[in-house]
DNA sequence: GTATCAACAGACCGACAGTCGGTTTGTCAA
DNA sequence: TTGACAAACCGACTGTCGGTCTGTTGATAC
């Protein structure tokens, strides 16, 4: 049983590349099964062998996109021990990661979608919200019975200077000014 | 020209109820085209000599819906004469407007999506964003070049708060707790 | 009366996501 | 070696949906 689990599972990878390639370019609706299959050269029956429907392929896909952003956010806290500093440093690596369009399209555009708010949010609560509530927590500056809310609001406020920034004419620039007001932000919620 | 542009704006009117009913209820994917017609007893033919197409048809809903939001909002900030007073009592009528079903839909969950990011941003400049802009200048305590972002953070901070309340159990002390955090979330930001 | 045109009617079309009965192929026990 | 088994794969087919197209109707203008 090695050689056929093999074949699954490079079938498998190849479809999430393909479809990876495929939504970040023209978007989940404007991407066919039919184009995913055409470009992977996959039969139709191999795709649904393999997920349930187009919204479980496209889960697979921000799996590993996620997973991207994550590793960089990780990079970019180690080391650091005081709450604050790891927060604003992973707002950083936040802002920068959407220079990749498949952040943008995929994670920003059509996750919230294609999940729907609430999944989108509870996939968020377990991979950067909590640790942003967790950090909010220890620094201590944000009353405990409003850290939930805040959290939030600081996670919705990043998402929204990095749309600002993946529509920016000059991104260079634009990052420059989006870390800035990040930093700013992060200092007048806090109260610094 | 009398009895022939009453019944087509009759007709029309009938269409953006009934839509707006079908999309609260079941989101801009799940209501077909097919379910308006049916539950508008209104003919194909009638429906596309009206609106071009499905997504023209969720923006008259929009527009409608927008509307009544703007009209809450005026009638919160009537009299108020400072910006940030003003701005205060703005948001907390649109946290409070999220209680209706209609506007958590069709306006915090489809519009992004059916009119993509930009044109639902475009939307909000037009209707909200330019007045915060304009409150958060007037007020000062916001540097010049920083206005335009920190518009965009306050709003899809309060979008946030208000999509948290609207999935909330206990929707009363829910919102008690929402207005009190984004009172407490424009102090900060403004540096009070 | 008749020409005109907005309003409406509904058969029809192409695209698409998803299904289903079958076929191939690697694995492993006897 | 062989035969049972199951994972992997195949592709014709289906139902639904948004949108189009060719009319028909009835109020209005002349």
């Amino acid at each position: 049983m090695n050689k056929k689990i093999d074949r699954g599972q490079a079938t498998r990878g190849h479809l999430v590349a393909v479809a990876t390639g495929l939504f970040t370019e023209h978007g989940y609706d404007g991407t066919s099964i039919e184009a995913v299959l055409r470009t992977a050269e996959v039969s139709r029956g191999a795709l649904y062998h393999h997920f349930p429907g187009k919204d479980a392929l496209f889960a697979a896909v921000l799996d590993t996109v996620y997973e991207r952003v994550e590793a960089d956010g990780a990079r970019a806290v180690e080391g650091l021990t005081d709450p604050v500093a790891a927060l604003r440093a992973a707002c950083m690596a936040w802002i920068r990661s959407t220079a990749d369009p498949v952040v943008r399209q995929v994670l920003l555009i059509d996750a919230p979608t294609v999940l729907g708010w609430q999944r989108w949010r509870e996939l968020d609560e377990q991979r950067t919200l909590g640790k942003i509530k967790a950090a909010l927590r220890r620094d201590g500056r944000i009353p405990a019975a409003r850290v939930d809310l805040f959290a939030h609001v600081l996670l919705a406020g990043m998402n929204e200077i990095a749309m600002l920034l993946a529509r920016a004419d000059d991104h260079r620039s634009a990052a420059a000014e989006a870390e800035a007001a990040a930093g700013d932000l992060l200092d007048r919620l806090l109260g610094a």
